[in-house]
Formats: C-alpha cells, structure tokens, sequence
DNA sequence: TATCTTTTAATCCAAATGGGTTATTGTACA
DNA sequence: TGTACAATAACCCATTTGGATTAAAAGATA
C-alpha cells in the first residue's frame, strides 16, 4: 500500500482522487489538503514514519500554491516524493514545479491505472511521469548545470595519476599540504609539486575550484 | 562567431562539415582532429581564450573513440561543449557518450541550419540538441541520481546571516577574499572578519572545508 | 638503449590565508 | 532606552598557498 497525501483547493477533486485511489486497493490516502500551507501545518503535525510516500499536489491554490509548498517540502521532507496535479501537459508551471522539487505530473483527467502505475513506478524504481518535451526541458536544465554522476571515479584516472588522484582526495578533506606529506610520508615540497601538477591537469587556480570540482563530480564517494 | 572543432577520422566527413558551417558565416572552424589523442593533443596545445566553445565529436574513430576522448575532455575543459556525431538517432553509443559529458548530438546528415540552430542554442541558453526519447532516458538517469538535501535544523540560513551567506557562495565559486570584496564593495577586511565568522559557526577551520560543506549540502544548487 | 612519464625534492618570491583583537555604525527588539 | 546582533573596517603575526623553475631517480615503453 502507498501512502499518498492529496492537496487541492477543491473538495471534489480531493474526493474523486481519493475515492479512484482507494477504489483500487493499492493505495492509502494518509491526509487531503485544501492548499500549500494546510499541507505543511499537516505534515508538520505528523511523525516521520507516517508521513504520506508520494504528494499529489495542485498547482493553483489560494493562499500558498503548490509550487511554494513543493519548494518548502522538498527540502523539509526530501524522502517523500512530490508530483504535481494539471489540467495541460505545456503549462510552464509544470517546469516551475519541477525546479521548485517536484519529481513529475499527473493529467487531472488521467485514468486511474495510469496513475496506480505511475505512483508504483516512482515508488520501485524512482522514475517520474512525465511527457518528452518536459523532460527534455528539465534535461536541459540539469545539463546546463553541469551533471553530477557524469563522470565516475574511474575517468578521473584518465587523467590524474595514482598520486594525484590520492593526493586530491586527502586536499578534499580538507587537509593542507603538510598535513598530506606527514600521512603520505613526503616531502611537503614534493605534495605542492603534485598539488601544482593536479591544478594545472584540471585548469583550476586555487584549492576551493578543486575541491568544488571533485565534489561536483563526485569523484570520491567515501565520505 | 562561434568557435567550433570538428573530430572525425575521415576526411571528406571533416572537410564536408567545416565548409558547411564556414559558408554559413556562424561558426569559425578553430580545428579538426582525426580521432580522440589527435584532439586532446591540440586542445593542450591551445591557450584556454582560443579554444573552442563547442566540439563536434565522431563516435566511432581509430586509437581513441569519441566517447573515450569526451569522457577526458568534459573533465579537464569542463567549459567547452561537447556534441556527438552520430548516423542513428537511436545509437546506444550516444547515451554512453552523454553518460561521458557530452551535451546532446547531431545526426551526420543534418542540414546546416539545423546544426547552426543547436550550436547557437547551446551556446546562449545551454540547450542541447537531442530527440525526446534519448533525453527521458538521460534525465531518468539523472534523476535517479539520489539528491542528498539534508537541509531542516541544519538548513543554511538559520545558521548564516544573509551576508554571510552571501559570501560564502562566493567562496565557494573559487574567488579569494580580495575578489570577493570587489564583488560585493566591501573593505577586504570586512570579507576576511566575514569569512573567519562562516568559518566559526560552520566549525571548519579552511576555504577547502567549507567548500567541501557547502557542495556536499548542496546550498548554492537548487538543481 | 634511448625516451617518456611519474614521482620525488628543492629553491625563490609574492600573495593569500587563518587566527587573534578592537572598534564604529546601524538596526531590531524588548 | 538599553541591549543584542549584524555589518562594517582595521591592525597584528605566522603560516599557507600559488607560480615559476630546476633537477634527480625510478619505471615503463618503444
């Protein structure tokens, strides 16, 4: 059974969703919401491990709407996870949404099938409904602001050699470069040498751009 | 004029590409390679001012293929583009190429305007060329990518003022405290006293720390 | 063998950094 | 009206850092 919490301004929406979702037996309607900020007083309200799996929510709603409330809740509840509620799959809010959080949409008019699977999919293997052209909008963002997971730990390699990579990885800790050439027994001349050498590999300037490089691109997961 | 590079191993495909995109008066053609060593040894060659925004990269090349090449390249030139060259829209050579860095493809018998259409799009607003089917899958891979986001008691703002915080995502952007008080019109010695108070309530005692902090929490990326 | 790369180590200098301390101004709050 | 806090600015000092250059030894490769 999922549990999912439904927000929406009108008392016949809630209850159409909530009647499909419970008619169908694979879902657990935990609360409903009349708007953005009635969602987070009751979410607040709630204990951690009651809280509702997935949130279908309204986009427009007086007094706080749902791209507020999925901007707040995406933050202060990131294991819940957040689909937005529209009647055109081109709204631009939809977008908006999802850079506010949200990790896709349903048509208000959607069957119900097509919303049981949709909530099993995000649930099992995270994937979100959404059309071609919203993901390809969202794709461009998210490429735009450079990709983490892109490149793993092993293309670094192709670049750094062993002892530039071991040694970025202790400058990311935080360490400097005595503290390195103390742990790897080294001259503290031959560990800026290395620091200079890995710089100059990556076209950075200062020890902050590296650190922000590696943690982008998640080069040493162990931490 | 965008500055462009071309990447393929045979020479009429080369030739074809660079005349197309050299009568279009767009684009000026900076250099060609004819596989991946061939191109990162001219990219090392070149100063960083006049390489080349966007590179049009072959797949399939002898000694160094496309995607081996884009996977060092998007490391260490992290602001060039990288665009594949591809026969079939539904190669699973491209999405191994993006999962390098690459930012999207064009098919190799696109029309000029199309090219010279993404080039500029890349170029002004970041996005990338590429069919919808290739871009949900991406994006699914993308988002599969777990988001951290421990914000809630530990949520940046409660702790940092807004000045504070300000700098920090200076900071964090690789600028050193003399650029920082420029930015801002601050004395450099208003910056550091900031610095060294981030520094206090963050409990960290360097710039590689604090950068490493604030990636890893993700303060200064909504996306 | 000759050559290349990696790793090691050193020198020099100028600049940036971190860690203290002190002090004035303005604003918000009780 | 006083007090707290944020923001501003300055001073000190020792240490760390970035950049440029040189060079020796070990290992791999052709």
């Amino acid at each position: 059974m999922i549990k999912v919490a439904i927000v929406d301004d009108k008392p016949q929406n809630r209850n159409s969703i909530k009647e499909k979702l419970i008619y169908s037996g694979e879902a657990e309607v935990i609360f409903t919401a009349q708007n953005g900020k009635d969602f987070l007083e009751q979410m607040e309200a709630l204990k951690t491990a009651s809280r509702p799996q997935v949130v279908l929510m309204d986009i427009e709603m007086p007094l706080m709407d749902g791209i507020a409330a999925v901007g707040i809740a995406s933050i202060t509840y990131p294991d819940t996870r957040y689909l937005m509620l529209t009647v055109f799959d081109n709204d631009d809010k939809i977008f908006d949404a999802i850079k506010a959080g949200a990790a896709g949409y349903f048509l208000k008019d959607e069957s119900v099938e097509k919303i049981i699977t949709g909530l099993k999919q995000i649930i099992e293997d995270g994937g979100a409904p959404m059309s071609p052209r919203i993901a390809r909008k969202a794709l461009n963002m998210l490429m735009s602001n450079p990709a983490p997971a892109t490149a793993g730990p092993d293309d670094i390699l192709n670049v750094l050699s062993d002892r530039e990579a071991e040694i970025l990885k202790l400058l990311v800790d935080g360490m400097d470069h005595i503290d390195v050439a103390e742990k790897l027994f080294l001259s503290p001349h031959t560990v800026r040498k290395h620091i200079a050498n890995i710089y100059g590999k990556l076209h950075v300037t200062n020890r902050s751009q590296v650190v922000k490089l590696a943690m982008k691109r998640r080069w040493f997961m162990l931490f």
